[in-house]
DNA sequence: CATAGTATGTCATGCTATTGACGTATCTGT
DNA sequence: ACAGATACGTCAATAGCATGACATACTATG
């Protein structure tokens, strides 16, 4: 709270300094955070990726087969709603999709339902390989990863980053690429994630 | 989560299953989390490009230049403590510190107190895109980005992704891949980013 | 029924990231 | 002086992400 927007001209000087030093404030603290969130990013993926490789997963097809394992997606995932759950471009799926497939841990069936969709569905195989092999080195990989950090301290970075990500998804939207703007559905899931 | 493995025989005490809980909830956490510094990684390389993409700018080069702008780089900065710094591979930097050179924002000098090494400095022109062109635009950027939460959410939310971060780090050192392992030099700054 | 919208797949381009492997020049310490 | 460590640059392969642009098939609506 406290320091967010307090100025609007006035008389002067004073209030009017207080609240530029108030926004350089929240730049620098910004800017510090979306450095850390860039370096997080990059060491998630360097040692997310070296924690699953023997099984031969990345963090993406780990994210795909995660929520693909999930008993409420059941029948099947349409890429569409999958891309938009894990905010990435149904292009970029495509690519990690073709490799899961490739390696007979996820199977795309034609959509009984509706003709021109497809279901993406974990294989039996995937099944096994995710909660046999994979799960137990991503639960330890999680042991180190968030090691000193209470429960609380989890719900609470939660939070920050959900906050974060709803303020960048409505940026998004705003001055959007196409694609992103209807989702026809509503919504296909409160969403909570792999 | 819930359901994943809490048999294990036993005579089924209390406390066992009360610690087993609490694994899993922490594994649980964990995962959300992992998932939305995920999805926060590609939103934010999605929006932030796109916020300064008309100064020929992406998050990666933004990174760079936000670095090598800061007052304390001065006379440049290795190749490999910048690469260390934004924790990326020397290699992938090659390619970012190509282009912006070949945009004439980042010049390549030799270090004349080490013949081996190089020194990377901004350009005149770099310093004037830098600071009048797409710091306007990334601090208009942190203003949507960061709507909504207070200084104190900020400096938080910077506070848990540091503990990630290091606790990421320290996986990486542990299992790591040579190249990053001794940094020679004690530690080149304090660090403070972009 | 015909048109508009939706769902997918795919091709292409560009950038970033990782790992592994070399080759060369330049310290540094014994 | 020489061996080993360091700093760089670079080539190559693989993966992931984004964008734009098409083409096809099917649905929904007027």
């Amino acid at each position: 709270m406290s320091v967010t927007e307090r100025s609007e001209k006035k008389t002067g000087s004073e209030p009017e300094t207080r609240a530029k030093l108030g926004v350089a404030v929240r730049h620098e603290l910004a800017n510090r955070l979306y450095f850390r969130l860039y370096q997080c990013a990059n060491m998630m993926h360097k040692t997310g990726t070296r924690a699953v490789e023997s099984e031969g997963l990345t963090t993406q097809r780990w994210a795909v087969l995660g929520t693909l394992s999930r008993p409420e997606v059941g029948q099947g995932m349409a890429v569409g709603d999958l891309a938009r759950h894990l905010k990435v471009s149904r292009q970029s799926l495509s690519g990690v999709i073709r490799r899961l497939e490739h390696d007979g841990l996820v199977e795309n069936l034609p959509d009984p339902s509706d003709g021109r969709g497809r279901l993406l569905r974990i294989t039996d195989v995937g099944h096994t390989r995710w909660h046999n092999q994979a799960l137990p080195r991503i639960n330890e990989y999680y042991d180190q990863a968030v090691a000193g950090l209470s429960i609380e301290d989890l719900s609470h970075a939660l939070h920050y980053l959900v906050r974060l990500l709803d303020n960048m998804t409505a940026i998004d939207q705003r001055e959007g690429r196409a694609e992103y703007k209807s989702t026809s559905r509503p919504a296909p899931k409160p969403d909570w994630p792999s």
